[in-house]
DNA sequence: TTAATAGTGTCTATGAGACAGTATGCC
DNA sequence: GGCATACTGTCTCATAGACACTATTAA
């Protein structure tokens, strides 16, 4: 048998999007080191349990999400030596999109308070989270919102049906950018597997009624919903005076 | 202090693209468990040494892999009860993209005998590798080949200079298809920061003498190098016939 | 009716892929 | 010259984005 050098831990980045924010959940630390401040949710993983196995009882356990459908992901592993002054820990961080909570979220055990915030605001308190959490939540973020291109995951921040516009929100509060409404329909619902027509229509929205859908069966979306880029493609100068549109090489 | 209940590992996925196949860095097991099998180079984390300094020195120690210029980033961590009968060990695996080695690897302390092999061998090689090696050889590969689209990291396949003939073998080599040369040279030289031309000249290939690059400081690429896909977009039934193109909906 | 949201059509610019054609070296 | 590789031009189709327009409800 080896001679265990280290402590194994999750933390877990659980990512919402209410009122047309992204939003992030984190509670109080109740214990030291950090007490009082504001950290990820997470926990010690227990022997004989897988890592994703622990992510998901910290997240029923910490969080009271209990019978929510969630996506739930590796993101990384932060182990730098003094991350955790009570020793080594090695922490393998998880992202989960959570659907909008009914409430608000009931502390667990350890938690002294669980409570959604907006991801800008946490990202820019002060005290900053405890450990290097600031550092796991922006890559989480960062996750969430390249994996919005190129998978069909943006439902897992749905009700189980929704519609082509709750679906443009999501989008649009975990990019922060607006997106043109009909474009955005014509796009969703063009692309195979994304998105499947539930039959049925709603009107909660007021206006006129729109369809339901629910998530496709795509795990990767072609074409991708690429995120709008700044420069639209870094902008080559397009040649519009006269002579020869090519510069000469060399 | 905690208890450590785990022992920190990590391992490497090391690729290369040699004689135009893409190859995977084995070493043969010297010490029980899986004595005598054909693994991933590893080993254990110091203590106060941080994952990617850990990476970094395996790859020196066991790979012989000194001077080269290498990529080296966190893959995803593997901690599944009972991967390890010696315990419970939690393995952070890292990608390695390294040009390609000038002679055979020479093996370290523990590595009895580091070798290149061809990864689509390896993935089918009886005995398969120690552990879980052969998940994380897999969950490697495909991390490499999606790398591959969105940033300019087959650059570091290859030597400090290259000629487009040679990033494009590397492309073949790591997705297993064919591209077209013409195509891909317009491409690559009009990416922005994809590549900077060196200035100088080769002929090792024959033929008329080609551009030398040098990678360039692009993060990722805009447009994306996207892997051709089978379908090439979902094909969607092309109106051929007569009468009006557009399908009445409903 | 107006207001509001849902959804479609169409135009333009750009990128992907196919492939003809030109450039420049070595034999 | 012949051949091989490097590179450019051009055509076609698909997609992204802009935006006019139609559809369907509630008040």
């Amino acid at each position: 048998m080896l001679e265990p050098n280290c402590t194994l831990a999750v933390d877990l980045v659980v990512l919402t999007v209410a009122e047309d924010r992204l939003r992030v959940l984190t509670i109080r630390r109740g214990v030291a080191p950090y007490r009082g401040r504001r950290a990820l949710p997470g926990g010690f993983v227990l022997p004989g349990e897988d890592l994703l196995d622990a992510a998901e009882r910290e997240l029923r356990e910490e969080t009271g999400l209990g019978g929510l459908r969630v996506h739930l992901e590796q993101l990384a592993t932060y182990a730098a030596p003094g991350r955790d002054p009570r020793g080594r820990v090695a922490s393998v961080a998880h992202l989960a999109l959570v659907p909008p909570p009914p409430g608000r979220p009931t502390g667990g055990t350890d938690a002294a308070s669980a409570q959604w915030s907006d991801v800008a605001e946490v990202d820019a308190a002060s005290p900053p989270l405890a450990f290097d959490h600031r550092r796991i939540l922006r890559d989480g973020v960062e996750r969430a919102r390249s994996k919005l291109e190129y998978t069909p995951l943006a439902a897992a921040f749905c009700a189980a049906e929704f519609t082509v516009n709750e679906l443009r929100l999501v989008y649009e509060a975990v990019w922060g950018t607006k997106l043109d409404p009909r474009n955005f329909h014509r796009k969703v619902t063009g692309t195979p597997g994304f998105v499947e027509p539930t039959g049925s229509t709603t009107s909660r929205q007021g206006g006129r009624p729109a369809q339901l859908y629910r998530r496709g069966d795509a795990a990767v979306l072609h074409p991708a919903m690429l995120r709008p880029t700044a420069t639209p493609t870094a902008r080559r100068p397009r040649p519009t005076g006269p002579g020869p549109a090519t510069a000469i090489q060399r």
